[in-house]
DNA sequence: CACCTGACAGAAG
DNA sequence: TCTTCTGCCAGGT
């Protein structure tokens, strides 16, 4: 068993496209609630493409009013390193989601259900 | 054009 | 739970 999908590059506007779902289904996780890369692909329509996701929220410029902030990985834990780092746990603070000693959130209570 | 590098994830040990 | 390994694939070197 092996390739079930075709893997082709994507056009210049394809992935316009699958940058704007990307974006509107991180803009659509609630406040104080947090979805990992996996799940927002998978949302998108992009399943199995999480690191899209992470490409895509990285090129974003500082000023967004995307909610980036709510992704994380699915060990539940924050995948940025760097400044942007202490800058998501900030913000997830501040709306209430809980880190752990460890760095851990607790996906079983933040976690977006992403009813469907 | 070959090879490497990720804001990842799931399986296996 | 942590480590290792295998998919995934756009961009950079």
């Amino acid at each position: 068993v092996k390739r079930p999908t075709r893997a082709r590059s994507a056009s210049i506007s394809e992935r316009e496209a699958m940058r704007q779902r990307i974006l509107a289904t991180v803009d659509s996780i609630p406040r104080g609630n947090v979805a990992t890369y996996g799940e927002i692909a998978r949302e998108a329509g992009l399943s199995g493409r999480a690191r899209l996701v992470g490409r895509i929220l990285r090129e974003l410029p500082s000023g967004s009013k995307i909610p980036w902030h709510r992704v994380i990985n699915a060990a539940g834990r924050i995948s940025v390193r760097g400044t942007s780092e202490h800058e998501q746990a900030r913000r997830l603070r501040r709306e209430r989601v809980t880190i752990d000693a460890r760095g851990r959130i607790d996906l079983a209570r933040h976690r977006w259900a992403t009813a469907r």
